[in-house]
RNA sequence: GCGCCAGUAGCUCAGCUGGAUAGAGCGUCAGCCUCCGGAGCUGAAGGCCACAGGUUCGACUCCUGUCUGGCGCACCA
């Protein structure tokens, strides 16, 4: 690609004219059309180092540059120093051959052969449906998951889960509680315990399964219904939204198979914890918490290992497994366990970077409803779960809005938005633009994965619409790997409609079928890497590509 | 009180890791149009990038402080 020609050609001159080796050339798309296809601010970032002013060091590397015929058409020196590109028609043509030879290959890099990245996303505990909030984690971690592959890396989709502890035992005791008032006796819930009309679902589930114990009396047996009806529950939801893991991780594994013991005694070789009022601590404030940390109770306060134990060896079992990267993806409402995992992986003295997982923290979702929040549900009573969404607006629109705004902002989650068929709809409007493509090849009759660039001439594209896509086109590798870099699928959901606008700009300004052949021609190239291009990114974020809607 | 995140057009949000005159959709206003799907197209108005300093050739972007909102600060998960 030409981007790559002029990036090696400037790193080359660069280090001619005196610039260290290695110097990161940096090539970016102007906004305004005026200054070009590729623009680069090389010069302004050597001017210090060679001591020359910006446009004298442009000029300079200007003067130095030489490139195959072919590639670029013109250069010039504007503004502060920047260097401004126009690209050769040729590589219009170019881009056409690569897109639809790659199909939908193209964006993806070739595997890189490195480590494999663990991602671990949604995470729920099995006692109640999944909420909204689990919704933009499966959403985001699914398609962060897709990215790194896009960019080479294997991937493992991870979900951990709590099957045992005091959550789950007040799940269980719940349960029990409305077993008993189903018998039409007295019960109240434990404190804290589970309200949500499910609960009463699962008792007369429970009721019905085990006619012997009328009084779920079996808390043990109880617990192991509830959990694996919730499982159950939830890998349904999962599978609706269109999200497959890979592993399932039980944290009760870590008690059972001794690394969490092992964990506490790596610290306590190491001298990183004492004794006080009872309970063992982490001595965190050795590594930049504000606090130290209990990591078991004291005997009064039952004597278990505090969760962050079972957190930490579940991360060092990660690292074993041969993961130099873990992404997690998580609430922001548990940001305070980034440092503290962070934390006892360093105590544990195993040579495991600091940084080491990683986190992507997204912030709350608000549902809106005819103008108004929607805060609860009918099954779950508190929150709006993830079923619904889907069952209201479908799975592709819930998907696309989790994605639409980046991790760190606030999702405000408008359903009557999700819902329109109109241009206004963002989904929709992305999805049309790849029926439309398609209703091209349906309408002409023409096998669409039959087209090829063989033989079209660009020079017959005289619209400015038909250059304006091609380029967006030829942006899609960069913006996968942009994205990928940043883990945020935003910029695809960003991209996606840049694209569909010049999808639809160029559809109605040009016409394809009917015209002379030259220009059906191509047209139905451009048409053809239009529609690969859309349903590459479509499916990247797990959306689907419709041929018709 | 401390920490994390956010604050950009009336609304919802982008802004390519510090670049050129800050963009898009919706809404508003003014026009065009009936074609491979009009569920369209063109144009206009609309901005103290929360505020105040600083860093440098250059700041919406980085640093410091202030204000506002969200989240978190357990021997809960």
């Amino acid at each position: 690609m030409a981007r790559e020609e002029i990036k090696a050609e400037l790193a080359r001159v660069a280090v001619s004219l005196g610039a260290p080796a290695g110097v990161v050339v940096e090539l970016e798309t102007p906004r305004e059309k005026s200054h070009g296809d590729v623009a680069t601010n090389l010069a302004l970032v050597l001017a210090k180092t060679l001591g020359a002013k910006p446009r004298e060091v442009a000029g300079r590397i200007v003067a130095a540059l030489s490139f195959p015929p072919g590639i670029v058409a013109s250069v010039e020196i504007a503004g502060p120093g920047f260097i401004n590109f126009r690209l050769a028609t040729d590589q219009l043509t170019g881009i056409l051959h690569t897109i639809i030879a790659a199909g939908p290959g193209y964006g993806r890099a070739p595997a890189t052969g490195g480590a494999p990245v663990n991602v671990e996303f949604v995470s729920a505990n099995p006692t109640g449906p999944l909420h909204v909030g689990h919704g933009r984690q499966a959403a985001l971690g699914d398609a962060i998951a897709s990215l790194l592959e896009w960019t080479g890396r294997k991937v493992t989709r991870e979900f951990y889960y709590n099957d045992a502890g005091a959550q789950i035992m007040k799940l269980a005791a719940s349960v029990q509680a409305r077993v008993a008032q189903l018998r039409g006796r007295e019960a109240e819930l434990p404190e804290g315990g589970y309200h949500g009309e499910y609960i009463r679902e699962l008792a007369e589930r429970y009721a019905e399964a085990h006619p012997a114990d009328r009084d779920a009396a079996d808390l043990e047996q109880v617990r192991r219904f509830a959990v694996e009806a919730l499982r159950q529950e939830q890998d349904r939801d999962l599978q609706a939204f269109g999200v497959r893991f890979d592993v399932y991780f039980l944290e009760s594994s870590l008690y059972a198979d001794g690394r969490v013991a092992e964990t506490v005694g790596r610290w306590a070789a190491a001298g990183h914890t004492y004794e006080r009022d009872g309970a063992l601590w982490l001595r965190t404030t050795d590594f930049g918490d504000d606090k130290d940390r209990v990591i078991r109770r004291s005997p009064e306060k039952g004597g278990e290992y505090t969760y962050f134990v079972p957190d930490v060896a579940y991360h060092v079992g990660k690292w074993r497994r041969g993961f130099t990267r873990a992404i997690n993806v998580q609430g922001s409402d548990h940001h305070s366990t980034v440092t503290r995992v962070r934390i006892g992986l360093q105590a544990l003295d195993l040579g495991i970077p600091p940084g080491y997982p990683e986190y992507v923290l997204h912030q709350m979702v608000t549902v809106m409803k005819g103008g108004e929040e929607v805060r609860i549900s009918k099954r779950a009573g508190s929150y709006v779960t993830v079923q619904d969404l889907v069952e209201e607006v479908g799975r592709d629109a819930v998907r696309y809005f989790f994605l639409m705004r980046k991790a760190d902002s606030h999702l405000q989650f408008d359903i009557d938005l999700a819902l329109k068929r109109s241009e206004e709809n963002p989904v929709f409007y992305v999805q049309m633009a790849h029926a439309r493509m398609s209703g091209v090849f349906r309408v002409g009759s023409v096998d669409a994965s039959a087209v090829t660039a063989e033989g079209v001439d660009i020079a017959v594209l005289t619209d400015p619409s038909e250059a304006e896509l091609l380029k967006v086109l030829a942006r899609f590798p960069e913006s996968v790997e942009r994205a990928a870099e940043a883990l945020d699928p935003q910029r695809i959901t960003n991209y996606l409609e840049e694209l569909a606008r010049a999808a639809h700009l160029w559809y109605h300004r040009c016409r394809v079928l009917g015209e002379s052949p030259p220009v059906e021609r191509a047209r139905l190239a451009v048409a053809r890497a239009t529609q690969i291009v859309l349903a590459n990114a479509l499916t990247l974020l797990g959306l689907s590509a419709p041929e018709r809607m």
